[in-house]
DNA sequence: TAGAAAGTTTAGCATAGGCTAACTTATATG
DNA sequence: CATATAAGTTAGCCTATGCTAAACTTTCTA
């Protein structure tokens, strides 16, 4: 009985976990694009189509289309023809993004992941690391700035 | 023309990642199922549609779906109406995956992060971690086998 | 062994996220 | 200022991944 107990909690986490995932995928396109225009916004002044769209590596069309569902979601404005900004909602989730970013580069980095990977890695694990995660890698960056190899 | 240039090479690199990401996932799925399709066979001596569904928090029909693209793509053989079993390379793809995600969630382990949480964070970020990652992963775990609080 | 229960499959629908091609608008230049 | 080019938009297509409801097999049990 004891082992069937563990079984069956074990088996009700693991789904949660698959949920989760599935629900972080969903998350993630919205926090690469308002990251993305964020980024755009504070290098050139304004964000454009084609460049999100090359930067993502997605065809122009696709780009639309998001940009939409963005927009229906309250974290992006934008006028037909003109530039895109973010709204409130939008700024917040791009910095969370960006920080969550950052660490988990430093962290990778500071395991003794090489930059190139590091910098690809990270793209795909930030969406994927609960708060828990994210404050123990913040504190073996504190704690090992370097790599120790 | 320096500036500019790390500015393309960056560029490049990150629309390189984002490809990355996208195609990772399409890969997960797959994982996923042939995963847990060898643990149900090596707890139960088979695995059927509904502990699968159950395991992964999906419907059933979504499952029948999904098995039938990974028959098409080679990994898992079926009949009608009877239990699920691997090819070859749905071993081969299984074996991968759970030594990957055995990894991962070690290492969170080492890292200090609290169980149920590894085990959750580990099945998001088991399919976007590289060899150097993973082999950088492995050596902490192997220098901290218990976390360093 | 017949009928109920459990499991599997099919059909049909929805959404997200890709694409190309054709069209419209804005901008830059001769 | 007229027009060529660049940028943005629309339409229509595709696949993956989810769902529910209904139909069909298999298996268990009275």
């Amino acid at each position: 009985m004891a082992l069937g107990n563990r079984k069956g909690t074990n088996a009700k986490l693991r789904s949660a976990a698959f949920k989760r995932v599935r629900a972080d995928h969903s998350a993630e396109l919205a926090g690469d694009y308002v990251e993305m225009i964020a980024d755009l916004i504070d290098d050139h002044g304004e964000a454009r189509c084609t460049d999100i769209a090359m930067r993502l590596g997605v065809a122009n069309a696709t780009v639309v289309k998001t940009l939409k569902r963005l927009t229906d979601q309250g974290l992006v404005t934008q006028e037909p023809y003109r530039a895109i900004f973010l709204t409130g909602e939008g700024w917040k989730l791009a910095e969370d993004g960006k920080r969550k970013h950052q660490i988990v580069e430093q962290f990778l980095l500071a395991l003794g992941v090489p930059a190139d990977t590091a910098k690809i890695d990270a793209e795909g694990i930030e969406h994927h690391v609960s708060a828990d995660t994210l404050k123990a890698m913040a504190k073996f960056v504190s704690r090992n700035p370097f790599h120790s190899r």
